[in-house]
DNA sequence: AGCACGCCGACT
DNA sequence: GTCGGCGTGCTC
């Protein structure tokens, strides 16, 4: 029997714990299951994660219990996140619990209770000597017992660990850690199971019962007259609803032995209906080349990673499908990755009408009571896909054989903002190796690293060059918005008379151009649909003042606020600052503040006055917050009822309506010029993207994008089509510049309120790289570009490594952690250092 | 990450 | 003495 167990705290430590196994739990005890047990004061669960035969360490203390009666965790989980733990410099405890739903490790709370010592004479007397504790043992003798956490908050004592301890000492109050249940269990549901009724039992019941039981008599009345069906039954609280029957005269029935019920689990994941299947799809030649490409690796057993590069409207997902059909044939599960912003309703009811109850979808909006069951119905095994945004590739699925990634070259799949700042697009592909899964990539847009990898022959490419039903690609068009300023400019002049020629002031160009203009007329008339893409939110992006240039700042951020127009206030995107505008300049007392740049709530307005009668319908994050809204604005769409669709990039991603014949970009110059080594690529992606949107039936679908850049590489190759073009001419930047797929890049930053310290410890962090002998070239430290966000400043330092020099990457993640140990220790505790590997961006 | 512990200065 | 506000070190 194994006497010890090791135990990965879900704490942000990197290492992991030795505890003894106490009589009575050593069978319980298995890897991959969670363990409650003491640490520091209170009590952590944690995973157990190995049972090593002996240890050195002494002064072990025991596990106190295991919560699970068998692993939650299999050996190919583990090891994946112990693979993620290394690769993105991430203590296991962390990726452990970001592969786990939430309330899965809870930890202790510390209670305390008043004692008979504290009586209100003793609190009188505590008064004169210690108002802060008398303060908090009033609030706990009215209460009782009180949580710690619950006498801080009331008392606004800020040591409050250390003041409790001042009372128990005294005698005054006695103190424990509780450990609560996991917050989220299993729904449970009473069910009457009709064909296992006793219709004799039921109708001697009834006989027996007086006829004035009206209720009573009609609820059985109801059972025998039921379905008896194998299996079939229903929910009592339904019974009861139906029957106007009580609770109690309900139990009555049970305790009687007439009615007999049983408890079952049921899960709390939403119904998103289904769509009728549309049936007798017929793959098209490209589409059943790639499928039987997938088909045959999975049958072949052995995984692989398959790049699918297919062009907008080529049928990818219909060829996930038919792979996922394939998969569950074999007896094998399936993981579907897909982009938040993608998983839309529509979508999932796509999934779920050709796989049913086989599905369980996990996504952001859930609860963490359905979460807890679409994760529990993949644990058990009643549902073998998986379809959700990055976290569902941690997905509790056996005997795994195909890992879909859709849209590869999102930047979505990377996890920026806390530990473990993963890629689940490059974890899928270990996963798929580690369990011998097939990984299928696809995108219209491949990321110029995904191809890359193609082209090297890590993954194997397979194309989809043309659209479904033979449909040709849109045509697309720039539109000159420098030169249209001109003209609109000459023309407004000229219609001054000559007198009154001098430099006009108030001159202000439209965001949408004279050409888009008159399209999206015709298509009004046609009745056919447009969509607009404006990748920015509410109404004005800048402020400004006309006379000496100050632009409205957040207080919390070194970025621009945004003007929204519906609340007529400032907004700050990044920290949620809301203020009012200045009505004079605050610098110079100008009265000229004008509204500068354009937002989607702008076009929006132009909109409205150029077309009045049209009906435009906005859809981004603040006319999407409210639940369903997203889902309405679509039909509203798909039927016709709206004419134009104006938007964020969630116009853009996976939206398929016949009836979109005109796409019109207001701008995409602003992503396009911003100072990141993936700006072209992103709006190469963005642009083909919604371009692909439009003219998918038998209508010609036409495509204008506005532009102060129209020489620009990338608007040139989204004009012709040219994925292969626009991939070479970036792929020479990347190499000039030492960028990705060339090398390996670690962005790190130190982030805190003291910009001083922030500043020390960047430097101090890469002299300790330095040092330690890194092999890469170190950018900075230097301020990051956006470097204060909600109070806290940045530096940014990055690290660019030669692929040829370091191909896996391990030597410098040596160093790295290596460094991380040296700074530890003085760091101030208000500096925080984040280390992201293969960053999204270096913003 | 929590939390304890120790040290300091302010307050009384 | 109490009460905050640090920095430092530990958690099997």
């Amino acid at each position: 029997m194994k006497r010890y167990a090791d135990v990965s705290l879900p704490v942000n430590l990197d290492r992991e714990f030795t505890y003894l196994i106490p009589p009575g739990l050593e069978s319980a005890a298995l890897v991959g299951t969670r363990a409650v047990v003491p640490f520091g004061r209170k009590y952590a669960t944690g995973l157990i994660t190995g049972l090593p035969a002996a240890t050195n360490v002494t002064g072990l203390k025991p596990i106190h219990d295991i919560i699970d009666p068998s692993p939650i965790v299999s050996d190919e989980l583990l090891r994946l996140c112990r693979w993620i733990a290394g690769y993105y410099l991430s203590p296991l405890g962390s990726v452990l619990k970001a592969a786990m739903p939430q309330g899965f490790s809870p930890s202790s709370r510390r209670v305390v209770r008043a004692l008979d010592a504290l009586t209100p004479d003793a609190l009188e007397e505590l008064k004169k000597r210690a108002p802060k504790q008398a303060e908090a043992a009033a609030y706990i003798l009215s209460k009782r017992e009180a949580s710690a956490a619950d006498v801080a908050r009331k008392t606004g004592a800020r040591q409050i660990h250390a003041l409790l301890n001042d009372l128990v000492h005294a005698g005054l109050i006695a103190s424990e850690e509780q450990i609560p249940r996991p917050s989220v269990k299993p729904k449970v549901v009473e069910m009457v199971r009709r064909d296992l009724l006793n219709p004799d039992l039921l109708r001697r019941a009834l006989d027996a019962l007086s006829p004035r039981k009206k209720k009573v008599r009609g609820l059985i009345e109801h059972l025998l007259a039921a379905d008896t069906a194998p299996g079939a039954s229903t929910a009592v609280a339904d019974l009861l609803r139906h029957t106007g029957a009580t609770l109690t005269q309900f139990r009555g029935l049970v305790g009687s032995g007439v009615i007999v019920t049983e408890r079952v689990e049921v899960s709390r994941e939403q119904d998103f209906g289904t769509e009728l299947q549309t049936l007798g799809i017929r793959l098209n030649d490209s589409q059943s080349a790639v499928l039987a490409a997938i088909r045959g690796a999975m049958e072949r057993g052995g995984g692989g990673t398959y790049l699918v590069h297919g062009v907008t409207g080529s049928g990818k997902t219909q060829v996930y499908i038919e792979a996922m059909r394939f998969c569950l044939s074999l007896g094998k599960s399936a993981i579907v990755l897909v982009p938040e912003i993608s998983l839309t309703p529509q979508m999932v009811r796509r999934f779920k009408s050709h796989f049913g109850a086989d599905v369980a979808v996990v996504h952001s909006r859930m609860s963490p009571g359905e979460r807890h069951d679409a994760w529990r119905r993949a644990y058990r095994g009643e549902a073998r896909i998986v379809i959700g945004p990055r976290s569902a590739v941690f997905a509790p699925l056996t005997h795994l054989g195909l890992i879909v990634v859709d849209e590869e070259h999102e930047a979505s799949y990377k996890q920026f903002d806390s530990s473990p700042r993963y890629n689940a697009r490059d974890v899928a592909v270990v996963r798929g190796g580690h369990a011998g899964a097939v990984v299928v990539l696809g995108s219209a847009t491949p990321s110029v690293e995904s191809y890359s990898n193609a082209e090297g022959g890590k993954y194997t490419l397979l194309r989809m060059p043309k659209r479904i039903d033979d449909v040709p690609m849109p045509s697309i068009a720039l539109v000159d918005m420098t030169a249209e300023r001109k003209r609109l400019y000459a023309a407004a002049k000229e219609a001054l008379p000559p007198d009154q020629r001098s430099p006009l002031k108030n001159f202000v160009q439209p965001s949408v151009s004279g050409i888009l203009r008159s399209k999206i007329q015709e298509r009004i008339e046609r009745k056919e649909g447009t969509i607009l893409l404006q990748n920015r939110r509410g109404f004005a992006p800048f402020v400004e003042c006309a006379e000496c240039g100050y632009a409205e700042m957040c207080d919390n951020c070194n970025v621009t606020l945004t003007y929204h127009l519906a609340k007529k206030h400032l907004r700050c995107h990044y920290c949620g600052l809301i203020r009012t505008p200045h009505i004079l300049c605050p610098t110079c007392g100008g009265t000229d503040i004008r509204l500068r740049g354009i937002g989607t709530q702008k076009v929006e307005e132009e909109l409205g006055t150029m077309f009045p009668g049209a009906r435009i319908q906005r859809m981004d994050m603040d006319s999407t917050t409210r639940k369903g809204a997203h889902d309405r604005i679509l039909r509203s769409f798909a039927r016709g009822e709206t004419d134009i669709l104006l938007g964020t990039q969630m116009v853009a991603k996976g939206l398929d309506f016949p009836r979109v014949s005109l796409v019109g970009v207001i701008s995409a110059d602003t992503q396009m010029l911003l100072p990141d080594f993936r700006a072209s690529e992103r709006t190469f992606q963005l642009l083909t993207q919604v371009a692909g949107r439009a003219g998918r039936s038998s209508i010609l679908g036409e495509v204008l994008i506005q532009t102060h850049q129209p020489g620009h590489y990338t608007l040139v190759h989204v004009l012709d089509h040219d994925f292969m073009a626009f991939y070479e001419e970036e792929l020479r930047a990347r190499r000039e510049l030492a960028y990705p797929p060339f090398s390996r890049l670690v962005l790190v930053e130190a982030r805190g309120p003291n910009e001083e310290h922030v500043r020390d410890e960047a430097e101090r962090f890469a002299r300790a790289l330095r040092e330690e002998g890194i092999r890469a070239t170190l950018l900075g430290p230097a301020p990051a570009v956006i470097s204060k966000i909600d109070k806290k400043y940045r530096w940014h330092l990055i690290l660019k490594c030669l692929k040829e020099e370091d191909p896996s990457g391990n030597a410098v993640r040596e160093v790295i952690h290596r460094a991380m140990d040296k700074t530890a220790p003085r760091r101030k505790a208000e500096v925080q250092l984040i280390v992201d590997v293969d960053p999204a961006g270096l913003m």
